[in-house]
DNA sequence: GCCAATACCTGACTAAAGTCAGACACATGT
DNA sequence: ACATGTGTCTGACTTTAGTCAGGTATTGGC
């Protein structure tokens, strides 16, 4: 058993007994606690798919409950008008209400709970849940090869031009159309996002550029996941895609703006390599050799 | 909404949908949750009753779960010797072995959790769960009065004197026979101890040493439990004890080689006096006025 | 030896949570 | 217009988890 999983465990333990209690605020709302998890959930209306979904609930299921919460009026269910067959929940003013109350405890459970703590010590604990939260949720994010014109892929490179724009000293232009279709299986390519919660949170991608020669392009990693790991896992992934589209090198272009990259790369075994390209934005240029 | 409870409770979000997964171990052995609940909770044999306790169970429902379980071939349920009317449970083989798969599978889960974090980012992780740990459990200790003869209270004042023993120059000696009725409320006392898990983890005592002056005794905090704040939380309540038990002044007496007591007496406001008693081991001591 | 208390057992009951198979309305591609 | 598929609803069912009111065996105090 390592240190690590102990440890793990071991909070897992005392927390459920303890904090566990959180979710009790769930309870006594004269609601049975399946049914308050779909209002819960429904948050400010969605589709029941979409609560099916993320529930995992059974549609025979879903479907009592959610006759069970209009009934005491907390939620109005109706046909989604662009496809009939689907049902769109949305909460009532009382749903709305149930929800704050909701809410109302659960701050109140959390404040009893660390009501005993000095400030100081609060201060820690606000530190290290905070950091356990960045590294559970980066651990827990889910590395899958999309289609670089998905609406995940297009997203994650909206963003990653974003940065660009904003860190490079004189701005970033995509220019007004964007083929990325040199990232698709069919061209020898692929691209990656990271998803936590179904938001991108990090990508990159892959593409040809000559005989053997693969080349990582839009790797991004969101500001807020910065120091959790994600950049060397998604270059990780990218390198062994590469070796798996059958190039034995591989080459990627950046700015000297972006220095934790630049250090990432030398860190991951790159070697800096004369100007492969002709990308006004790139500045470095760095070739790795794969076994 | 403090900053505080916020992180809590997006922390505890987070966390009970991932790692509150580790529990799922208990599923798919082909006991439901609750048995599989008893079988953990009995480890390596203990009293229905005490199962009843820490589970919160009704004695009928537990009577039932309890031949689910020994049906199976999974415990032993047998009268007490020393009190036929209750049952004592024990694993049997099998049930050791059942419990030891569960034991496998939540550590793979625990594994298998933190497989994407690189060896530093585990120390990270690993270090920010030990903290939050030590604070939620130290946040979570229940301190309440005892009677100072009572075995917890005994087992408290044991462990102080063997901290005394290994910290004071020349070891420590309690003496053949230890009164402690001074700190019972009949005298004017009182004796507190804090429960972890049921398992005292700090303690402390007031007595009456004059007209309106009461004394602070034996005030002791577990090793692990060390920066967790205990120490002071004890020290507030006993100063709360000391008002309402009608005394005006506090004092209390300690040794040089006890730095932090030393350090957290002044930090509460305690200053240093003259010698008041004839405790051998005393070699500072303190006052403090309480309004 | 008797009585009250204690520890557990039994039967009867309930609510919650979920599964499954079929029914039905609507949507989509041809 | 038609076949096929999708999203939801309904009824019938099961398991789990638990409650409650008595009942029985055992114990300890008198």
């Amino acid at each position: 058993m390592s240190d690590a999983t102990a440890v793990l465990r071991r909070f897992n333990r005392s927390y459920t007994q303890r904090i566990g209690a959180l979710d009790d605020s769930f309870l006594g709302l004269g609601l049975p606690l399946g049914a308050m998890r779909v209002l819960f959930e429904t948050g400010d209306g969605c589709g029941a798919q979409e609560l099916r979904e993320r529930l995992g609930l059974d549609s025979g299921y879903l479907s009592r409950v959610l006759r069970q919460l209009e009934d005491r009026g907390l939620v109005a269910v109706e046909a989604d008008p662009a496809d009939r067959r689907r049902r769109t929940v949305t909460p009532t003013t009382a749903g709305r209400r149930t929800l704050r109350t909701l809410d109302d405890r659960s701050e109140e459970l959390a404040e009893r709970l660390i009501a005993p703590l000095t400030e100081r010590q609060r201060d820690r604990l606000t530190d290290a849940l905070a950091t356990a939260d960045l590294l559970v949720r980066a651990a827990t994010v889910s590395l899958d090869p999309v289609d670089p014109a998905s609406p995940p892929a297009r997203h994650a490179m909206g963003r990653y031009f974003d940065e660009l724009d904003r860190r490079f000293p004189g701005g970033f232009d995509p220019g007004p159309v964007d083929d990325v279709s040199s990232m698709t299986a069919a061209r020898g390519g692929t691209f990656a996002v990271a998803l936590s919660d179904g938001v991108p949170v990090a990508a990159g991608g892959v593409q040809r550029i000559g005989e053997g020669v693969g080349e990582i392009k839009r790797m991004w990693v969101d500001d807020a996941w910065r120091g959790a790991g994600l950049g060397s896992r998604v270059l990780r992934h990218l390198e062994a895609e590469v070796v798996r589209l059958g190039y034995d090198v591989v080459r990627l272009d950046t700015n000297r703006s972006l220095g934790e990259a630049v250090a990432m790369y030398a860190r991951a075994g790159y070697r800096e390599i004369e100007r492969y390209n002709d990308n006004p934005y790139a500045e470095a240029f760095f070739e790795k050799v794969l076994g």
